[in-house]
DNA sequence: TAAAGACGCTAGTATGGGTA
DNA sequence: TACCCATACTAGCGTCTTTA
């Protein structure tokens, strides 16, 4: 396999899950070549968004700007836009297949009977169908203990677009309508779908007893990415729900607009502090031993140091 | 009909138990 | 103690199915 297709997965997983690998670098070779004398604002938000991915997938994947900007045909740059996106498209699928039957034991706790059961391997009786999962994807501010919005939400007479953000990301599910902020995307199941994607499924509910890496260790990832928090919200929505196939543009489950709409928030400046308690919040989770911008001292700044202490 | 997605299967790795 | 083998667990590849 071309080393290429790895570090699509990875890409995928905490960079972005749902773009077009093909534009992204046709438009950032435009960008870095022809466009380059532009300023800033001649580009659209989109395309400044657009642009950073693009810089974040250079620094993710070595060798990969020499490459792109050696290369002597379209072909080529096709070519490696390919490997990537199959790279993130089947670590989507990977991960899609694996949740699907995992997020069922999750649903309630350990030794409880889920009533009435769900079947691991047909969705049907997900989503709103089932008084669980039709509890956690129940809009946040929806009541779903209200009878008539229950019919509504399962005959899809009240349908739920993307930007809807279901209770299940809330912790302890429950919204704080005056406090957008309390306790969002730090639910336990989300917790839990984000471990069992990057840290290994037997990490979630016990003491990790895999005998092989998990995705994080794989890829070197130290800490968590918005886009990552995004693509385990975005798996575990999908998961819980009745639908059977995951597709970006599907009308039933919006994925793509949530997945985005989720980003569009953790990447927006006015809401950067409490952004950045939330990331520190989930690298305590899932990477206790994490510090921030930890960097190896040099034997120069120690110096520096001990004498800046005398 | 091509692309996207689901799923069966395989390979890699660690662990624990049995045996010499 | 060292080795072998069965087993558990996981990532990812290949193929089949579905969809637009």
């Amino acid at each position: 396999t071309d080393p290429l297709v790895h570090h699509g997965r990875h890409f995928g997983r905490t960079i972005h899950a749902l773009c077009n690998l093909h534009a992204l670098i046709n438009n950032g070779i435009i960008r870095m070549g022809e466009r380059s004398e532009e300023p800033e604002d001649a580009f659209t938000a989109q395309e400044q968004r657009e642009h950073k991915v693009f810089i974040a997938l250079l620094k993710s994947v070595p060798g990969l700007e020499e490459r792109i900007m050696t290369s002597d045909s379209a072909e080529e740059v096709h070519n490696i836009a390919a490997l990537l996106q199959k790279g993130a498209s089947s670590a989507r699928s990977d991960d899609t297949k694996s949740l699907k039957s995992a997020i069922i034991d999750w649903l309630v706790p350990v030794g409880e009977p889920l009533v009435p059961p769900i079947s691991r391997n047909i969705k049907i009786d997900r989503g709103f169908n089932h008084e669980k999962t039709g509890a956690l994807l129940c809009p946040a501010g929806v009541d779903w203990s209200d009878p008539e919005i229950k019919d509504k939400l399962r005959s899809s007479e009240l349908s739920v677009s993307g930007d809807q953000w279901p209770i299940f990301l809330y912790s302890s599910y429950t919204y704080d309508e005056m406090d957008p902020w309390e306790g969002l995307l730090r639910s336990a199941i989300l917790v839990k779908a984000f471990k069992h994607i990057f840290t290994s499924p037997s990490s979630v509910c016990r003491e990790a007893k895999a005998t092989r890496s998990g995705n994080a260790r794989i890829h070197g990832m130290t800490s968590v990415t918005r886009a990552s928090i995004a693509y385990a919200a975005t798996q575990a929505r999908f998961a819980l729900s009745s639908s059977s196939v995951f597709s970006r543009t599907d009308t039933a489950t919006d994925s793509e607009r949530f997945y985005n709409s989720i980003l569009e928030v953790l990447e927006d400046p006015d809401e950067a502090d409490d952004v950045n308690a939330l990331l520190a919040w989930w690298n305590r989770q899932i990477f206790p031993n994490y510090i921030p911008n930890a960097r190896p001292i040099s034997k120069d700044s120690a110096l520096a140091k001990i004498k800046a202490k005398r």
